[in-house]
DNA sequence: CGATGTCTGGCATTCAGTGCCAGAGTAGGG
DNA sequence: CCCTACTCTGGCACTGAATGCCAGACATCG
């Protein structure tokens, strides 16, 4: 076989989600996949590894593509941490024909909800471990793990806003905006005392270490919001 | 019988995560665990609904009370979820019999450690929906899932760390800490713009409209400072 | 052609989980 | 005291997921 993800392993996961859609997820056996689409019982199990892994198949797929993408990015480790949340967002949006049922059966189903959950703790625990990684290694600190949580939060907030309305058109818009707000919330976690950071719109955060001089940090925040303004 | 979450369960669970620990997860049977309690298999389902259910009773529980909780308190919305976290923190710590080598457990085991996450998550939802319901109703907002995700991540972390060294005397101090941090983390998403708050010794942050003018903003953030600095 | 490695299907087995039924114990009502 | 109703329990049988083992199909390389 040329493609061990390709076609026929596509072939039917998308069989297997009509199976599940129509006739439920319990009542559904992998002997009835089988019988559906022409591969046996016993070769089901060796390409999946279990019925769940049937319907997260093309996900854990994009879970390596994200991990690497952040591995090779060149940017810094906020940045590449929400291009790899944006990354997941493009994995469900452009193949809304296995990640809208799929959502519509996990809402459902208690042990398929529970297998999705587990999945963005995977990436959560990715992001925290690239962030660490780039602030000086060793165990995640609780900013990072703040920070990693509230991108995945974002994330299936807006996520989960397109999947109970896949056609609507401003998704994208909302999950830029929504990354956005995370990036000022990380930023003051992030940066050394002093610096100035402002979202582009509504918001500044100034950060300064609690013995500044009070007029030295009015005039410093007054520069920054004139400069941005 | 007069308590049925009482000590014959209990009983039950602690001889559970014996086995679990000598023989490991898989190699020990629920006919195994009916064997070694006095109780029949048929009744461990019963009574625990699963083999993973056996090793997350107690949990169960705390759950239940947590959510009990959060609805009579008669506190503001993020006071009841941090101080609802702090009752899940206080789950774990006082019963490190069954709850530590439960953690060795979850962390060898991936069909256990997806069983924790998931419960983590229903605590983000319930901590998510005392927000929501608490600003006004409906569905929760971006910034309550990020404020709910940022105290599951920080409660996680403080967690994690006590697990992995029970007789550590310094984890309430890290945990309340932690939870500080997540409240100034917090205030700014919910506070009307032109509030003014500092965490106690480092950050001061200042939340105001994109608008505003800067020397109007340079006054306030120095009056602040100097009635907390 | 023979040797090797890989993918597949069939078969048997283990074990989690469920439905059904029968017996033990308990509380209440006559 | 007895009858009834309810509850908890254990035993039995069954479904279905998941795994190990083995044999056949097929391609590759020497």
């Amino acid at each position: 076989m040329v493609e061990r993800n390709g076609g026929g392993t596509r072939a039917v996961v998308l069989a297997a989600v009509r199976l599940f859609t129509e006739a439920g997820y319990d009542a559904t056996t992998m002997a009835g996949i089988a019988e559906a689409t022409g591969v046996s019982r016993r070769s089901l199990f060796r390409r999946f590894g279990s019925k769940e892994d049937v319907l997260f198949a093309e996900h854990d797929e994009l879970f390596e593509t994200v991990v690497r993408y952040m591995e090779a990015s060149p940017e810094s480790p906020t940045d590449s941490v929400l291009a790899a949340a944006r990354l997941v967002f493009q994995g469900y949006v452009r193949d809304p024909e296995i990640t809208v049922p799929r959502y519509r059966l996990v809402r459902a189903h208690p042990r398929l909800r529970d297998r999705e959950v587990a999945m963005t703790a995977r990436y959560q625990a990715a992001f925290s471990r690239h962030l660490a990684e780039a602030t000086g290694g060793g165990r995640p600190s609780l900013e990072v793990e703040v920070v990693a949580s509230a991108v995945i939060a974002a994330h299936n907030h807006v996520l989960r806003g397109w999947l109970r309305d896949p056609d609507d058109e401003g998704a994208w818009r909302r999950f830029d905006e929504a990354m956005e707000r995370v990036r000022a919330l990380a930023a003051p976690l992030f940066e050394e005392p002093g610096e100035v950071t402002s979202d582009r719109d509504r918001i500044v955060v100034a950060v300064y270490p609690g013995g500044t001089d009070p007029a030295e940090l009015a005039r410093r925040v007054t520069e920054a919001v004139r400069e941005r303004g």
